[in-house]
DNA sequence: TAATTTTTGTAGCGAACGATGCAGAAATCA
DNA sequence: TGATTTCTGCATCGTTCGCTACAAAAATTA
């Protein structure tokens, strides 16, 4: 039971130049760790207390801060998806092809979802949150909206590279997307299970197989 | 916790002509629905008003039946292994080539996770059970042991295949057996996000072309 | 019928849940 | 410094959680 009762430094660039007593912790590095309590434990099992002393934080203060669980959880989720998606999804949007960006997506997912690149929960926050769709709605909505940008961005990419002549036009974009979505949503769950990194990016080559004989135009019916 | 009462025989049709009232609720029909409300809303997000209600008696009834809500649960997968992953893995052991076999098995899930193939919660109960670790963990293990059935069903059934000769004994089979695992995972979490029967059959035949470029014995490198 | 046995509905237990009231502590401004 | 403003720790709110004591109710046996 460790007691992370030290302050958490104030940053006085970003306290405003209000009067009476600043905010005494540091409401970014408390978010982040609610952040990873959420991830880790999802959001029906983290309760206020979980959140308190994790945050070194009285309730009081959490609800002034955030405002509600249900407002902390939301924060939480953005600020999920601001520091941590970019790990697996910054080669996807730098990558020359569909095919190495989508290479780069499964592989760094394999990495991510591990837990090797940095000190970080099993799993995608995203992927494995199934928030109740009971009392949450909004909630659910929330997370249901950003699993949806995943195959947003995979169509996007992938009808890029039908333009550019890539990928024949025959491919069903769509089912492709839906392909890789899928291998990855599928990825977490091992990854929760104790897969390993090695086991993850043997599971990404062999769905990239799947890929090159679904995109190759020889293999049109 | 958990005191071992008096046992209950609760098999009403074999048990001998007891005396008192009877049991006055199918104990099947309620462990069923008691299956569909965890199967659609996991573990924590049902409670035991849920599933009174849900099964249509009182909380006196449910804990002479079933014990606890830990042990109602744990009935509940083992009914749920019994009852539906029957409609997955009939056509699954029952295939002659280890490849009509996975065939089967992804499209039969295509269309049990999609709620095709009768009235039941979309999604596979085993898959989307995120059982929290914490105070849970005989739960969490069941489940986790349930989905590494999955993977032993898949190994071993490739291995015989390799025996047979159907398979190159180039291929990793452990890295094959993951890979349809993952697929499998992935198409539950499509499912429950509206993902329909068509869409999971198109990914499954993605995936195939996968297991095809994987096991053609030209592919070696 | 009466006696016996078991279930069921009501009502409520202690604990934990999410969320707050309150008063003192602390930091800024005058 | 004192005045003002805001945050924090303690205690607790009302609710719901999983679970159970109790006694009436119901069905079988005699």
């Amino acid at each position: 039971m460790q007691k992370s009762k030290q302050p958490i430094k104030v940053d006085k660039k970003t306290s405003a130049r209000g009067r009476g007593r600043p905010r005494a912790f540091d409401r970014e590095a408390a978010l982040a760790r609610a952040t990873q309590l959420f991830w880790s434990k999802g959001y029906e099992a983290t309760s206020i207390a979980d959140l308190t002393e994790a945050m070194g934080i009285g309730p009081p203060s959490l609800y002034a801060a955030f405002g509600s669980k249900d407002a902390l959880y939301a924060e939480a989720l953005h600020h999920y998806r601001k520091h941590y998606e970019a790990l697996v999804w910054d080669k996807f949007f730098a990558a020359d092809t569909a095919r190495e960006a989508v290479r780069s997506l499964l592989m760094d997912s394999a990495a991510a979802l591990t837990g090797c690149l940095g000190d970080m929960p099993l799993g995608c926050m995203v992927t494995l949150s199934s928030v109740g769709s009971e009392g949450h709605s909004e909630l659910g909505e929330q997370v249901r909206s950003a699993r949806a940008a995943t195959l947003d961005h995979l169509e996007i990419r992938l009808r890029q590279a039908m333009t550019n002549g890539e990928i024949p036009t025959s491919v069903d974009i769509h089912a492709l997307a839906r392909f890789v979505q899928t291998v990855q949503n599928g990825m977490s769950i091992l990854a929760r299970d104790g897969a390993d990194r090695a086991e993850l990016e043997d599971v990404a080559r062999v769905a990239m197989l799947g890929w090159d004989a679904r995109t190759d135009p020889a293999a049109d019916a």
